[in-house]
Formats: structure tokens, sequence, C-alpha cells
RNA sequence: GCUGGGGUACUCAAGCGGCCAACGAGGGCUGACUGUAAAUCAGCUGGCCUUGUGCCUACGGGGGUUCGAAUCCCUCCCCCAGCA
């Protein structure tokens, strides 16, 4: 029998009350890879997930302010959420080098290098007009030479947590309450749970809006991320929205949701769907791709309510148009698994 | 008909006496992916099984040379180019 645990029903940002808990879609360049604004929306989508370091990058928060920002840019109305580049320092790990000011990435497309601060990255994301900016972390690793920097990753963190807030409050300070961007903290810890236990109540005593659990699901056990989750969920600030980074496998959510997780996000519904895998009733997956598909007539879930189930799209199809190349069956697959998502959390509001 | 080039696994294509069941690419099959260096990446891809420094069958067909042939020789069949 799961405790339950106090929670928001919502969350209120410039653009809108949002439903918890819900589900961000990742559109790391601006767009979700494969589908237009509406077909994101339609899948359930209330908030879209892009990315300060790639952003930045290209084609700039220069050009996209100018163009009417992030929202105008990418012709999605509702709220966007900026990550900060912090999930860059663990993915991009071969060709970054960390200080104390902020995190030195070598563009791979131009070799030039290019330094993130704290105070950089809020301004970057002040600049994409970001209704959730989230505050820039170091994540470390579970390679030995990274376990040993946990305890320096976290305390950084937590100083440019400090940092972070100061220069949004620069940045923000002509701004009315009500249009105001919110900012949320991250904690960090890795697997040690004296540092995460730590982490969570420095980040709660922080003015944030929300409280973001990063450093999970980096290669753990889906034990060890339990057994953290478990750890953390009496702890929480009931009054704040909690922010489970990077989660998005269907049995991952349902567990954390039950433990106090309002928010995710996850490149798995996109990017598994354009791979061919698809999530079906029950939480199984299906390799949309196998042979074994190559005559069923059947939707990919006939229990689904989403676009592609409903239109009547068969496995069989999915097989041949995985199998020609064709980007139309990631497209369809992609909305599926929002959809699949975002039912989830839909069952559990 | 003559001269030259060529026929290699599902396809394209390397190899030109032993390290070859045969490089590489495509295709096929399977798997991985959790704040997107990802429409990417990895493994397998002649047959059989007791999965092995194992056995069989294989580089157009047949024959030969050799301890040993996809590789050399003879012959036949087919394709391509040029010339008659």
């Amino acid at each position: 029998m799961p405790k339950t645990y106090k929670r928001r029903f919502f969350l209120n940002t410039r653009r809108g009350k949002v439903l918890t808990p819900f589900f961000m879609p990742v559109a790391t360049r601006g767009a979700v890879k494969g589908l237009n604004p509406a077909q994101v929306k339609t899948a359930g989508s209330q908030v879209l997930l892009a990315n300060t370091y790639h952003l930045h990058i290209q084609p700039g928060e220069k050009v996209i302010k100018k163009l009417g920002g992030l929202h105008n840019f990418s012709r999605w109305e509702g709220p966007i959420l900026t990550d900060s580049g912090g999930f860059q320092v663990f993915s991009l790990a071969k060709i970054r080098k960390i200080t104390d000011d902020g995190v030195y990435f070598k563009n791979l497309a131009s070799g030039k290098e290019i330094l993130i601060t704290p105070e950089k990255s809020m301004q970057i994301q002040f600049d994409l007009g970001s209704d959730i900016i989230m505050a820039f972390d170091d994540l470390t690793g579970l390679s030995l030479t990274e376990r040993k920097r946990t305890e320096e990753a976290v305390e950084r963190t937590h100083r440019w947590l400090v940092r972070c807030i100061k220069e949004f409050k620069r940045l923000t300070k002509d701004i009315k309450q009500s249009e105001r961007p919110l900012l949320f903290g991250i904690l960090q810890g890795g697997l040690d749970k004296k540092l995460r236990r730590k982490s969570l109540e420095f980040v709660q005593s922080q003015e944030v809006d929300g409280v973001a659990i990063g450093g999970l699901a980096v290669g753990e056990t889906r034990r060890d991320m339990y057994d953290m989750l478990e750890f953390l969920a009496p702890m929480y600030d009931p009054k704040r929205v909690r922010y489970l980074m990077g989660i998005g496998e269907p049995k991952d959510m349902r567990f954390s949701i039950e433990h106090g997780i309002d928010m995710f996000d996850c490149v798995l519904p996109t990017r598994g769907g354009r791979h061919g895998s698809a999530w079906i009733t029950g939480d199984k997956k299906l390799n949309l791709e196998n042979s074994i598909f190559g005559k069923d007539p059947g939707p990919i879930d006939k229990k689904c309510d989403c676009y592609t189930c409903k239109t009547g799209y068969s496995r069989a199809l999915f097989r041949h148009l995985f199998k020609v190349g064709d980007p139309l069956a990631g497209s369809l697959a992609s909305i599926h698994n929002l959809r699949y998502l975002s039912r989830i959390c839909e069952d559990y509001r």
C-alpha cells in the first residue's frame, strides 16, 4: 500500500495553468522531432521542454529574441520549460571542462570553445522567453572518476544556484509578478542519500518556484533510483512542484508519481518512436520494425485513443514504413507514445 | 567470327596459390536508447550441430596442376565493349 504524499494539483505559469502530474515532450532545438505543435498538443502535452545549450549554439538566443521569442519562433502557444545546459555537462562530458566559474564546451560544429556560466544560462533562457527557467547545475555520472566528485558537484550546484537566483532577480526585477517566468532549482547528490538530503534541503531553502531532482537515470539500476525516490518523498516542500528530470519510462513514471513527483520530461517517447518502439497497455514495449508485424492489421494498441491508433494505421504499415525509412512512421509512433505518457498522467489526476 | 574485359554470398563489390566461409557497403534479422552529439548506435547474417583451433557445401559448369585453388592451366556456357 503506497503512502500518499501531499501534492499540488496544478502549476501556475505566466502562460496559463498546467494540470499535474504532467509529461513534457522534449523539443531540444525548439521543435519536437517530426511533429508539429498541433500534433503535440492533441497528444495531451501542455508544456514543451527546449534546451539552452543547443539553441544558444544554433540559431542563437539573440536571433530567436528578434524573431519574437521561442514561442513565436516555434509556434507553440503553451508554456515552455528550458533546460539550462546542465545535462550537457554530463552528456557532453568528453568535450567539456568544468571550472567554478562555469563550463567550457567545445562546439563540435565550429571547433570553437563556448563558456556557459550560471549567469549566462539565465540570460540565454531569459532571451529565449522561457516560462520555466532551470538553474544551471553540475551533473556527475557513475564512472569512478565522476563518482569521486559527486560531493564537489553538489557544492558547486548549490553555489551556482545562488548565482542563478541573483541573476534571475536582476533580469526580472522590472517584470510584474504575474508575468515573470518561474525559476526551478535542481538537487544533485548521485546515489548518496546524505548528499541528496542535504541538496534537497538546500534547494528548498532558496527562493525557487519548483524543485527538480537531477542526476537520476544516468545508468544506475532501477532499484537504486527507486530507493532514492522513496528516500526523498517525505521531505518535499508541499507548496512547491517536484520535477523528476529526464524520466519517461511508463513504470518509472508511475512509481515516481506515487512518490510525490509532479513533472517529467524524457526523450524516450519521441526517440523511441522514431526508432520503432511503442508502448502498449500494460507498459509493454513493441518494436514495430519486427518482422512479426509484417501482416498485422491491428493498430499499435487497441485501447489507445491517440490520433495514430484512432485513425487505424496498422502495425503492418508501421513495419513497412520503418523498413523503407519513411519518417512518417516515426512521427506517428511519437504521437502514440506521447499520448501514452499523457494518459498515465491523466489517470492519476 | 575475331580481339579485349568480365562472371564471387540476397544485391553491389574486394580478394588473384595457404593467414578465405571469403574485406567493405547495402539489404535482412535482433537488440539498446530515461533533463537528445541519437531518423542514432551495437551484434548477427552459407548449412549443421555436441557452438568447436568442429563437420559439410561453396567464388559460372566440367576437368586438371599442386601437400594446398576463389586465386594457376584446359575446356564449355553466359555477359559487356570494339572490330568484322
